[in-house]
DNA sequence: CCGAGATACTTAACATGTTAAGTGAATGCG
DNA sequence: CGCATTCACTTAACATGTTAAGTATCTCGG
């Protein structure tokens, strides 16, 4: 395991064409999008071999703590709160019904609708995983500063709002 | 657009097995890894339409920006620097591989390691690609504000480094 | 009433994330 | 030299992301 054949930081031959110099672009690993790749999964790391233990996907924990705050949502407003697809949670919605862990009837008012909400079962779960996830995040806390979290929590806030309605709903640019 | 807001006529009642706000947790949408998850979708949002008109899904397109940067890296090398998993690296490769995007040669060195490098084709495509992601880039940066953004990177970066070395390398707990 | 359009999901199809196992090639050590 | 280990990938299997269709239900104008 010594060094890895170059060195890529310097050199940058950008090789045949120079189709690429002529639309030089950012360092790539410094983009926006990579920045948020890497912070998130340097987060979840920690979360992700507690959950594996439950036999818990991140996202069916989402989506079991969204339902532990609430009697009983609609799958569109779960899929909001939990900020998955319809279709991803429609699969998960599947598995979990499966394994007791949530409980879904349709509304009454409008047969198109079903409540989702969780189990006894789904309960206790959730109380056998939250105190190390709690912990976890507790740590993640400790290092990074409860400050400097609350500030990084504000920008992210910011960004995300300063983005909205940019290519959310469809630009109807008619450009075909 | 029906407001879908309090109750819905059915008044959610009581529900006799809602077993629902038994499990205090933080409110869940203020996690950081949600912040981090919805702000990394804003961005998202805005590259996906671009590149999936060319063909390219995001990770197609980090391969091949990363590829254009130097000759030739081995896989694994790539893998970090792309931030992808191998497996997935793995398939990713074949099928740019495939579309004449790419190409491969095994290190003669080492047989096991084989040496990436975009090709002629893959360059012509990425200066079709680059302007326009750049431009959105720019528009996502005036929206939120370069300094801004460069603190928010610094941020982002610190959080990393936090945490490196916590769940990375097995701890070895034995606590089972 | 009725049928066109809108809604609330669900399925389908393809691509990636994630972990585990497999394969072939180099390395190190006795 | 022989062979167990380690390496550098690749396959496999399952779960989710993402977009497009499909299905049943509801709403509303005529």
């Amino acid at each position: 395991m010594t060094k890895k054949s170059a060195d890529p930081a310097n050199a940058s031959a950008p090789a045949a064409g120079s189709a690429a110099r002529q639309v030089p672009m950012r360092d790539f690993s410094r983009s926006l999008p990579m920045s948020l790749l890497r912070a998130r999964e340097a987060v979840m790391r920690q979360f992700r071999p507690s959950l594996r233990e439950h036999g818990l996907t991140e996202q069916q924990w989402r989506i079991l703590r969204a339902l532990a705050a609430i009697e009983a949502v609609e799958v569109t407003e779960l899929a909001r709160t939990a900020f998955l697809l319809g279709p991803s949670l429609s699969r998960i919605l599947r598995d979990l019904e499966a394994r007791n862990l949530i409980e879904r009837r349709i509304a009454k008012a409008d047969q198109r609708r079903s409540m989702v909400s969780i189990s006894k079962e789904g309960v206790k779960l959730m109380a056998s995983v939250a105190p190390n996830s709690e912990a976890i995040y507790a740590e993640i806390t400790r290092r990074f500063g409860a400050r400097k979290l609350a500030e990084l929590q504000e920008m992210l806030g910011e960004l995300e709002h300063s983005l909205a309605g940019l290519g959310s709903a469809d630009d109807a640019r008619a450009e075909e």
